[in-house]
DNA sequence: GTGAAAGCGCTAACAG
DNA sequence: CTGTTAGCGCTTTCAC
């Protein structure tokens, strides 16, 4: 293996001390024009790249690390590539690591960022304890996407699921729909209830039925495909099956049309089948999916600027950042048979 | 900002050096029974994890570093399955990051994991050029998936994309198809040509056309869902257009459905389609797509062994796997019209 | 404006 | 078996 060019060779070749190699680089104060033009040209000459590892023991590593739970899910591509974007032309480099829906693989991947000295970590749709999360914010610059609890120690960027989850039922509603199930993920826990993206989407079902005077009708599965599929499945056996399903991510709508399809019934003709998220394979020609735009790039874009900020300045007060959703209609919802 | 417990902290609770703290974590030579209980006993009540940065001046970070080409593949999701599956219960954690599809964002993050001092890296589908890769891996263990070419400096992991693509040949001809076209990523650069798997399917098409006695058939465009579109309009503006598309990934064959659909057709109806890589929607019901299944899973687990492998013992010699993949025929193939 | 020197948390020689 | 000591490559006082 060969060995690296460290800081030492480049202060001897430009012929002054590491000190001043090391404030050039950082553009910090104390450096005349020609000691910069010789500097960086020693840099040049030698190729050399600072070693972030040395760098995490005094300053910075210009790492974000970015805990996603499942890299299935087209969703959070958008958000990757918003804070890829907003980080581009920064020093920062993103990586990423996933967690498998648990509190302890959670903690681990958390723990992995901080203890690579990471500069700041943006954690997406947790669901580990408020408690937790906040014991890593107070150890690494943090920002949480999608949870919707506000923290004293995190900036949060989230979707306004509530209103967004109003935007279908008005929707189908709006089609004739009288009849219209919600697959929600299911979820027990008291504080997931109230800042877990998935359990605001179903509040917001249900206080949009409610409004629309319509009863509610909530199949408790969990957002993946094959949750779409069995709660789908659910649905068609009973007696009076709605007439329109909403499912709480666009991954159990692919389980719904599944479903469906496996039956022998189709969308729109049978049932109406909204989702939520518009992923890329909404649109997909023989899917068409009508679903809700979250703008996945925004948010993440949002979150980067956020921890750039708070890695800036960690003091300052916490943000909280709701973007607005938008209803994207395709050709799975339609009018409802008499 | 909360203080981290050290190396120091562990040594004076238990009442030892941090020499003896260092040997107790590493399980290494020279240790008694009795200080290693005091050192572990101490570790937990001081809730001690090491610093990974101040690791990565003397020995290991235990990190691994995947470069993925596009998060958006769902194939690749499975890839980093079996190499977290793999990884799961040693020390070693995963960090993923994206490259964008050019020789210079390759660089950029392949320095980026070799500036954090990252154990060992895994370059998933590189397109760099053979010497950069070379260049990477005299600097930090390497295992390159997908490309063809065998190196004396990094161990390969491929499937074998020339008999891949055959299988789909055979089973098309075997249908009755005789016009049979393939869209392919477009690829002038010959060492790609040579190694990357896009082109090795490509021959692989061409060859079994040539062992049928059937006339060659290929659409350059690219392996995005983009690209099978564009490369379906092209084919569709034909006079006699082929009874059969083979797209040489399963992004590409959504593609070629949404073209297809676009022009009120469908599969296997109109035309007989067929993919690559099994990604998990091809098995979706309004899908059902023929594809190849080059176990992903297989891939990143195998990747995963001989990068440790590697680690362990940087000088041995490199090792090529070539995995064989299998067809998995679903209803988007049909015999072809009279 | 510049550089010598100390030290971040850990590991690896080397004595004892 | 155990601890002392010297760095790893960088940043940061603090003299000059």
């Amino acid at each position: 293996m060969v060995k690296r060019v460290t800081i030492v060779d480049v202060a001897r070749r430009a012929g002054v001390s590491t000190t001043a190699v090391s404030k050039v680089l950082r553009e910090a104060y104390g450096t005349s024009p020609q000691m910069r033009s010789r500097v960086r040209a020693a840099i040049d000459e030698l190729g050399y790249r600072p070693s972030a590892a040395a760098r995490a023991l005094r300053g910075r590593t210009y790492t974000i690390g970015v805990m996603l739970p499942d890299v299935r899910n087209p969703f959070f591509a958008d958000v990757l590539d918003g804070a890829a974007d907003h980080l581009a032309g920064s020093e920062y480099q993103l990586f990423m690591a996933s967690s498998c829906d648990d509190e302890e693989s959670e903690a681990r991947v958390a723990d992995a960022m901080i203890d690579r000295s990471m500069d700041g970590v943006i954690l997406i749709a947790p669901i580990s304890a408020r408690s937790r999360l906040e014991h890593v914010a107070r150890t690494v610059p943090t920002v949480v996407i999608g949870r919707h609890g506000n923290s004293g120690a995190y900036d949060t960027v989230a979707d306004d699921d509530f209103g967004g989850a109003g935007l279908v039922v008005t929707h189908l509603v709006g089609l004739g729909h009288r009849a219209i199930a919600h697959i929600e993920h299911a979820e027990t826990d008291p504080v997931r209830l109230a800042e877990m993206p998935n359990a605001v989407r179903a509040d917001g079902y249900r206080h949009a039925m409610r409004t629309h005077g319509l009863p509610e009708d909530v199949v408790s599965t969990s957002y993946t495909r094959e949750g779409g599929y069995l709660g789908t499945r659910a649905l068609l056996a009973r007696q009076r099956p709605p007439t329109a399903i909403f499912a709480g991510a666009d991954v159990v709508a692919l389980g719904v049309l599944d479903a469906l399809a496996e039956a022998g019934l189709s969308a729109p003709g049978d049932f109406s089948v909204a989702g939520y998220d518009n992923i890329a394979f909404a649109s997909f020609g023989p899917i068409s999916l009508t679903t809700v735009d979250q703008d996945g790039h925004r948010i993440g874009a949002t979150a980067a600027r956020l921890l750039l900020d708070r890695i800036a300045d960690p003091a300052r007060p916490t943000t909280q950042v709701r973007l607005s959703p938008k209803l994207v209609v395709r050709h799975s919802t339609a009018g409802a048979a008499e």
